[in-house]
DNA sequence: GACCATAGTTAGATCGATCTAAATCTGTCA
DNA sequence: TGACAGATTTAGATCGATCTAACTATGGTC
């Protein structure tokens, strides 16, 4: 079907008696170029079967327009929701947003970051992986590619940085654990050890808390993030004793982990009662639903995006405050009963 | 601190009194150049803060080695969990893999693909995309980039498909509600309305209900993909009256929205038999943890990935076929009983 | 009719690499 | 010593676009 050579603009300009350089104006739209000739170059340009060559373009204008949200774990719900957000804006901008993967893991981000600055793209916003010293990694730092921090800060670095008010986080959940509930015995469960949302949320979460309540050490352990390792850290410790009165999890993920641990032992919020952090879109969804502080993941997304233009230039992007968090009572604290069956 | 010049290949090579070409050589670690030039190369790239051009690269060689994962829906487990699965086996053969979101949206499917084909990415591997009248879009089939159709076949478009069995899929679910279980009333609870996995399942799941159960209509209309959407239809259904004996859902995404709608009407699974389809990693660690027709959605990820590199020119490769669907019973269908609240 | 502003078009250099084919430099052997 | 093979290196063209600066019409003004 296709003839073998792909069609360049050079081949719509002499098919038409016409310049390269005329060809190029009409695909970048310009004003320069007359009505007819445009018209023209256009249906050329369609009966020849062009496409239209990004690479070459952006080699030599030195621009690129794609821009590559560096994720660790895609299969967190707190991430694509951010990157959804994040979307929202750059696709507004016409900037093409592609999602690499670094599981979490720092050679991975290594490379992806690598490749990336390689490819130049334009810009990256990026969950950052922390290595087991919490030091940031240095491609992020010393990259020559506008990048934005979410989440996880470091400070270190001057990167700019995109994130809820973590010291608000702590203390909201503390309170409705404490205050409203009454919890006498408490733990902020897990979180990233190093991290400083783990560590400024921990120490909101212990002021707040204050006489009020003890904070139970083993729950208060950091060092998980996801769904399968909060299971499993929360199942080893129902195996040796019960839990606390309330527990603020790190996440909602960690929340549905621990909550799956004290559904194995039929314990439910009476006895245990669960609260989350970030409030993803599933978090009424699921069962219990989910109490959670409410930090706007899409919202985060979207700030990160315009923190992002505005590196790059666009200087009338007006970048906005992070939400401030909110709690949102559902049935895993107990603000709202579970249907019992019949 | 950097130079604003960024620097070349050319640079290295005045640098050193070499030529642009042993550079490139070097770079691309060919056998040809001898051991200490190539050392030489590489010291002064470093010390000159070198960083490989991707672009101008694959412009002169016309090869480039990304590929795209172009998914609807990044925060469908089953989605990501299939994209970590291609991922794996693509990281393996030195491509890079970035993922684009289409949220399902035929014009966002349209500006994506046409992104990426100007973009002159190594391949594609896709969800696409149903329009409302069940045709393909033509970008994907026009398009003269490798594809690969992933669980959404479209037979008219001629291209690689890689997907579960999806008659066995109907079957096996069938064939455990209604003779394992013995339900009496039963119904496929919806998924895409014109997609061929729907068809196919719902055809194989009638054919193996045959007379042993009747299958309730309006619990067996389709439409509905996500767990939002799948919840409000149940939420509906349920105030019309009492749900089936048994369900089998067209994803695992499916099911949970249902059983959050039982969930708020106090049926558990005595009453109604939730079963799911794909089993993605966390479907034993929600609440209630959820039996399913598993199709191993990593293996059809790494599948999807391997029939893209035969495609591309890997002629050593083996695909392999699609693993064969198994139930898994857990907690939603009632083979496994869910601890009591004491 | 000469002059000039404006609109429209274009030639040629350029972006940073790879490719081809040939040049150069060994060392070996007749 | 000269030819020759094998190992290294390289000059120059090239990929497909954009950029700069200049060129050609065209029409208006005096």
């Amino acid at each position: 079907m296709n003839s073998k050579r792909p069609v360049r603009m050079l081949d719509i300009a002499e098919s038409l008696g016409l310049s390269r350089a005329t060809v190029s104006l009409v695909m970048r739209d310009s004003p320069l170029v007359a009505g007819p000739t445009k018209e023209a170059v256009l249906k050329e340009a369609d009966r020849l079967g062009y496409v239209y060559h990004r690479g070459a373009a952006s080699l030599r204008s030195q621009r690129s327009d794609v821009v590559a949200l560096v994720m660790p774990d895609v299969i967190n719900p707190f991430v694509t929701e951010v990157s959804v957000g994040a979307q929202d804006i750059l696709d507004d901008h016409g900037f093409f947003v592609m999602i690499a993967n670094t599981e979490d893991r720092l050679e991975a981000q290594h490379h992806v970051i690598r490749t990336l600055v390689e490819q130049r793209v334009a810009g990256v916003i990026t969950i950052p992986v922390l290595d087991t010293d919490g030091r940031h990694a240095p491609e992020l730092t010393q990259s020559s590619v506008p990048t934005v921090l979410l989440t996880r800060d470091l400070p270190q670095s001057g990167l700019p940085f995109v994130g809820p008010d973590d010291r608000a986080v702590g203390r909201i959940g503390a309170r409705h654990l404490v205050e409203h509930h009454r919890c006498r015995t408490v733990a902020y469960f897990s979180g990233d050890p190093i991290a400083l949302p783990r560590l400024t949320r921990d120490a909101a979460f212990r002021r707040a808390v204050g006489k009020k309540a003890e904070i139970v050490g083993p729950w208060n352990t950091p060092g998980i993030a996801g769904l399968q390792e909060s299971y499993e850290l929360a199942a080893e410790l129902l195996k040796q004793g019960p839990p606390p009165d309330g527990l603020l999890c790190h996440s909602d993920s960690v929340a549905y982990g621990v909550l799956r641990a004290l559904h194995e032992h039929g314990i439910g919020p009476e006895t245990c009662r669960v609260v989350g952090i970030d409030d993803h879109g599933h978090a009424g969804l699921r069962i219990p639903s989910l109490s959670t502080v409410a930090v706007e993941p899409k919202e985060l997304g979207r700030l990160s995006a315009r923190t992002l233009l505005k590196l790059i230039g666009y200087d009338d992007i007006v970048v906005g405050r992070p939400p401030k968090p909110t709690f949102v009572g559902r049935e895993s604290c107990g603000c709202v009963r579970a249907p019992s069956l019949p």
